[in-house]
DNA sequence: CCTGAACTAGACCGATTGGTCTAGCGGGAC
DNA sequence: GTCCCGCTAGACCAATCGGTCTAGTTCAGG
């Protein structure tokens, strides 16, 4: 949270990005946000916006790894890691305000032009799947089950995340996991 | 597609939206796409951006419940029309080119401080979902099994959605239909 | 102490934003 | 005809946009 410039630049923008998206806010809010001036943000960012985008889109992306690789420690099996990471996602949720979306497709779905982010994306999102398939092999699942379950999780996460934006409420994630992973109840 | 300048308004705001979100578009871009003045978006518009994107958004919402009515027409079961619904969908995503976001998450999710957006998307999305369970009872579901049922292919369409459109390949739609619906086969 | 690089600070730029306003067109009612 | 009204047309506005540039500050290494 606190840190460098550069981190409190790109932690100020993943926030905001994250409720308005990456066309909805501009670089004074950002500099609002921080006190700092717009020259600081173009030396530690020489590729203005864009820059700054990529580098909070990398900022929660390693937090959802975290969230990810934490919710699957000391798990008994992958159902239970299920419920739990949708717990902790749906605490998140909450605490942001009820109102904010998922980081990478917030920051990163700008439009055709930017093709960078696109790919970033599904980067980043690969690399959620790949680690919830691990975790599951882990637990025991053949390789190709795994992938599957992982790409199941990865979906009706999105989805439900999408949902509870709508309705402002971090239930929608809690039911949905009690629902689809009825095994792995959890209150984390 | 065609019609009076107020469509032909709507329908290009909705295709713009799409692609780049609420913050994403000028007006000037809409007024370009369909070569008419500003003066006419005003007169059909007053309240300028917001009840044109309202309108758009109402647009593509009427055109999902009809997809979703459409994909469970002769149906044989639930699973079946759960499958043809994704199929359409990954259909449409391709002819818009690969890229194209949810309309109503990419037009209504513009950050907090547009709360009618937001209760507009939950109205919308508790449609389909109810249209969804419809269905499934019709098809002789319970109607709390069917719920719970229409919630899941919701969340399943939503994320399935977002990976396609971070992958920029609609056969992640596909290949989830036929991974979570495999007694639904089709390719329609 | 002096120098130079890293960084902060913010004035300034042209372009574009959403929005307002007036002028004029076109066609039905009288 | 001529009046009126729904609508088109686009000039114009202040505000904001992302981005550039230069001056000033800070501080480590010599």
């Amino acid at each position: 949270m606190i840190g460098t410039t550069r981190d409190k630049l790109a932690w100020a923008a993943a926030k905001l990005f994250q409720e308005k998206g990456f066309h909805g806010v501009g670089l004074s809010e950002v500099l609002a946000a921080t006190g700092l001036p717009k020259g600081s943000l173009y030396h530690h960012f020489p590729n203005g916006k864009v820059d700054l985008a990529l580098e909070a889109a990398a900022f929660t992306n390693r937090e959802m790894t975290r969230i990810i690789d934490e919710s699957f420690e000391d798990t008994r099996d992958f159902d239970h890691g299920a419920c739990t990471f949708l717990f902790k996602l749906a605490r998140m949720f909450e605490v942001m305000g009820n109102h904010t979306g998922c980081p990478i497709t917030s920051i990163l779905f700008a439009g055709p032009e930017y093709e960078a982010f696109r790919a970033k994306s599904a980067e980043y999102f690969e690399e959620w799947i790949t680690g919830l398939a691990a975790h599951a092999v882990r637990l025991g699942m053949a390789p190709d089950v795994a992938r599957a379950e992982a790409e199941k999780t990865f979906h009706l996460m999105q989805g439900a995340w999408t949902l509870a934006r709508a309705k402002a409420d971090s239930d929608v994630m809690r039911d949905m996991a009690r629902q689809m992973w009825p095994g792995g109840l959890n209150t984390a």
